[in-house]
DNA sequence: TTTTTTAATGAAAAAAATTTGCAATTAAGA
DNA sequence: TCTTAATTGCAAATTTTTTTCATTAAAAAA
């Protein structure tokens, strides 16, 4: 049986190892950005041992492979939920229970688009956070 | 007579130092995001002799009054041009040159309060970055 | 202007985060 | 199963950030 981890590294094409797949369970299990010490404890109290360096670059190749995505404000990891990597990335972020949820919106994509060219620039991609109350915090 | 820098430092109730005055001008000098250790570094180019801890206290303080941001993709600091702290802060960053220009936009802000709303969150405030080639890159 | 008070700074050291080198291990394909 | 190349762990080096405390400098009072 293939879990959803497996099946993400087969994708990429990365060697389906112990570590990797923890590090994505791990990302899956916080639903807000984590960071590499997060991650790296996290996967202790899974009885699983994973050395910290393996973490450090193991989130480093999933960055680069757009596997993760460092969250602009927090500066921690997050799973990307999108497909295309390039254009336009939202977040939503709750300032109460720190959940960060993920959002591509053409419009605001093009308002945004907007904006830069009448400030004389090209524009290539975006990213946007908004900050509030998610439903089940206020 | 007074300089720029100690106009903003008298405006914010704090105590006009050398140190300061000088972070101030590095901010001024990068026109993009600049690290501790860039404003560290320029600072002894100008023949001024002003200790890394103190860049770091400063700017610790200068972020706590809005003085600075932060700007979300590189981690860097720049000196904020905006009046109000609150609402949304847009920035234009050239890939190219790495200069980054601050804006405000109403529009952008609603939309993005409306994408909000829609996913069940209550926004509270916005940040966006466009990245692209400024006008005098391309 | 001089004195007093309070906040800011520098220097050294500690603590935390990140990177590197290399030997041992492990996954994937032959 | 065997071979190969990539991944991992461990130790140590580096870099970044924070802390402590004595000294200095700015602002306000006298």
């Amino acid at each position: 049986m293939q879990t959803r981890s497996s099946t993400i590294l087969r994708e990429y094409n990365l060697k389906d190892t112990q570590s990797r797949r923890f590090v994505l369970k791990a990302l899956m299990h916080f639903q807000k950005p984590a960071s590499h010490k997060d991650i790296h404890h996290w996967i202790k109290e899974q009885d699983a041992a994973t050395n910290l360096v393996t973490v450090y670059r193991t989130l480093e190749t999933f960055e680069r492979l757009g596997i993760v995505h460092r969250h602009p404000s927090s500066g921690g990891f997050i799973l990307c939920s999108m497909d295309g990597e390039e254009g336009h990335h939202g977040f939503l972020r709750c300032e109460e229970c720190g959940k960060v949820e993920e959002f591509c919106d053409d419009t605001l994509c093009h308002q945004e688009d907007r904006i830069a060219k009448k400030a004389g620039f090209a524009p290539k991609n975006h990213i946007s956070e908004t900050v509030g109350l998610c439903s089940e915090c206020h």
